[in-house]
RNA sequence: GGGCCUGUAGCGCAGCCUGGAUAGCGCAUCUGCCUUCUAAGCAGAGGGUCGUGGGUUCAAAUCCCAUCAGGCCCGCCA
């Protein structure tokens, strides 16, 4: 049951429909309806249509007081069991409360992180993995089958020159953070290589080597791969996300060959300046290369044999690419050549847009070192979670830093995601060690304490829902009944932020109740009805904190 | 030169799709509140030409046009 179902229902009798505001003030009731889309149409005053249009509604059961204020008429839900209906319906749905089917089981493959290898892991990649994760379980949440995807760049020039500095730089290779290593190899090279014509020819001729096949070159190659991706498998970890695929460049390499020289025997693509490219100048889209003038293939190709592979092993509904912002011409162009060579992913890719990550100095590059790294950063997440953690608790070694972990994956993620995706995100470090206010802390914090309250009372008694009609009370219970309404928006919209907003007012206004009302008291059956509400409130922030891939803390 | 995105308080943001009631939130600043369920909290104060100029409308932060500022992209990197 859900309240503002019913105000629609009363009024979708007579609009067709209709849109429902919230008030401003919670004393003009609970639900408005405005009056001027009406009005314009049939070209009455708005006053008027309300007057007409609250004579026909009738007050019933749920819905116990309308009243019209100028424009708008005003909807009052039955205190009586406002409370109980909702706090039931939560109670009962537990986990699964703001789920719904919109998604009819629609498969969409969700592709997101594409680190490569052989480069730093950088708090680029941390929103990017963030995001897709959060929307892959909005999707599940709401009925879709979401394939979780990683098409992870394990080949190409900037492998090469990672390679070439493996080879020629006599660095000793160190025992523990490989990976790390490798990303400082990398661009230690672009530097050496950016006015040196020799390195850059020998870096060529490694990635040509690779291609081809260079016995030593490949072995080389796997062997320093494979530290990267076991770096990844421990972020795809930390950041619990189970893929269903892990794809890899040089797995379609040969295939985006193939492919090329068959758009170009079919006269869809062309020869320009010893290129093989494919052109979308009609479209406005410029040029789009398919084989370098040397015959290896570039991203365009790559992804286009992909979508090949892709499309054999699932039946997607939707193929949607979570990449940033700088990437957008790209896929425009990518989107165009599967339409004109037919491929099955035309008209069902989406490209999902996020803006960078950003340094004060300007756009982070792996080429130029510039970056800040993951594994800094949530290092320092995590040593200031720990000292803060150590001021509260007297807890054991093992307990502190498994209780700061979380705190500190719900900070970075929160982060990464109470944002709009289109915004760009200027990182500053001070920011990020905030722990107050619109956090994933925060957030946590509520529902701990929350988790307190329940802890100290041995109340077993059944709640009488009727108690419960404080003001900050029935504030809670309208904006937990108001859920199932934001996952829907969040789902549509692929928009992870729309739940960290609500997460986070949802703390906020459980905060001014546990101020203002007190729960373990004298007053027995107040103190059980409370209890409910309280319960209520840990499974709503439980759910859409799980929505963003956060974790709750009994204590913090 | 072209395309897309962003511009709301000192800083970081939500609201814009779907125009409506006093423009919300966080940080920072200032003032209170821990003998009462965890102060990573709460209450209060100050802080706004919603980039600018037009237009549409009874009504514009929201829609349209123009313009300015910042960011990113525009064939052999991904």
């Amino acid at each position: 049951m859900d309240y503002k179902e019913e105000v629609l229902k009363l009024l979708s009798k007579f609009v067709k429909d209709p849109i429902l505001e919230i008030p401003p003030n919670p004393e003009l009731g609970d639900y408005a309806f405005p009056c001027f889309s009406i009005a314009k149409v049939q070209s009455k005053s708005p006053n008027e249509i309300a007057k007409e249009l609250v004579a026909k509604l009738k007050p019933n059961k749920y819905v116990n007081k309308i009243l019209v204020m100028g424009p708008y008429i005003n909807f009052f839900i039955n205190k009586d069991i406002l409370a109980g209906a909702a706090i039931k319906n939560i109670l009962e749905k537990k986990d699964s409360f703001g789920k719904s089917n919109i998604g009819k089981s629609k498969k969409q493959m969700i592709e997101f992180f594409h680190a490569n290898t052989h480069k730093g892991v950088h708090i680029g990649h941390i929103r990017n993995i963030c995001l897709g994760e959060s929307i892959s379980k909005i999707l599940d949440f709401s009925g879709y089958n979401a394939i979780r995807a990683n098409y992870q760049g394990d080949i190409g020039p900037h492998v090469a020159a990672c390679l070439w500095g493996l080879l020629n730089m006599q660095e000793r290779v160190p025992k523990e953070n490989k990976a790390l290593f490798l990303g400082e190899i990398y661009s230690k090279v672009n530097e050496l290589m950016k006015n040196d014509k020799k390195i850059q020819e020998g870096v060529r001729e490694i990635n040509k080597k690779l291609y081809s096949g260079d016995k030593k070159i490949v072995s080389l190659w796997k062997k320093s791969r494979e530290w990267c991706l076991k770096d990844f498998n421990k972020i795809y970890k930390d950041f619990g996300v189970k893929y269903n695929k892990l794809y890899f460049e040089s797995e379609v390499e040969k295939d985006a060959i193939k492919i090329s020289n068959n758009l170009l025997k079919n006269k869809i693509a062309q020869v320009s300046d010893d290129a093989v490219i494919i052109d979308l100048k009609a479209y406005d889209l410029g040029v789009a290369v398919l084989l370098t003038r040397y015959g290896t293939p570039v991203y365009h190709s790559k992804d286009i044999a992909l979508a090949v592979l892709k499309s054999k092993q699932y039946k997607l509904d939707k193929s949607i690419h979570v990449v940033a912002k700088e990437q957008e011409f790209y896929f425009n162009q990518l989107f165009k050549m599967f339409e004109i060579i037919k491929s099955p992913l035309a008209n069902k890719s989406l490209h999902l847009i996020y803006g960078l990550v950003m340094l004060p100095e300007g756009k982070m590059s792996s080429r130029e070192g510039n970056v800040v790294l993951y594994k800094n950063l949530i290092n320092k997440i995590k040593e200031e979670t720990l000292k803060e953690t150590q001021k509260r608790h007297k807890w054991n070694a093992k307990k502190l830093e498994e209780v700061s972990n979380k705190i500190a994956f719900s900070a970075l993620k929160y982060s990464m995601l109470n944002r709009e995706n289109n915004k760009i995100i200027l990182f500053d470090w001070k920011t990020s060690l905030n722990f107050e206010g619109d956090t994933g802390p925060y957030v946590q914090y509520a529902y701990a304490r929350a988790s307190s309250i329940l802890k100290k009372s041995k109340n077993k008694l059944n709640p009488d829902y009727l108690l419960l009609k404080d003001p900050f009370e029935l504030k809670l219970v309208k904006h937990m009944s108001n859920f199932p309404f934001i996952v829907r928006e969040a789902a549509t919209h692929y928009r992870p932020d729309i739940i960290a907003n609500y997460t986070h007012n949802l703390a906020q206004i459980f905060n001014e109740f546990y101020h203002n009302c007190a729960v373990i008291s004298e007053d027995k059956p107040l103190e059980a009805a409370r209890l409910s509400l309280v319960k209520a409130t840990m499974q709503v922030i439980k759910n859409s904190l799980n929505l963003l891939g956060i974790s709750v803390l009994e204590e913090m």
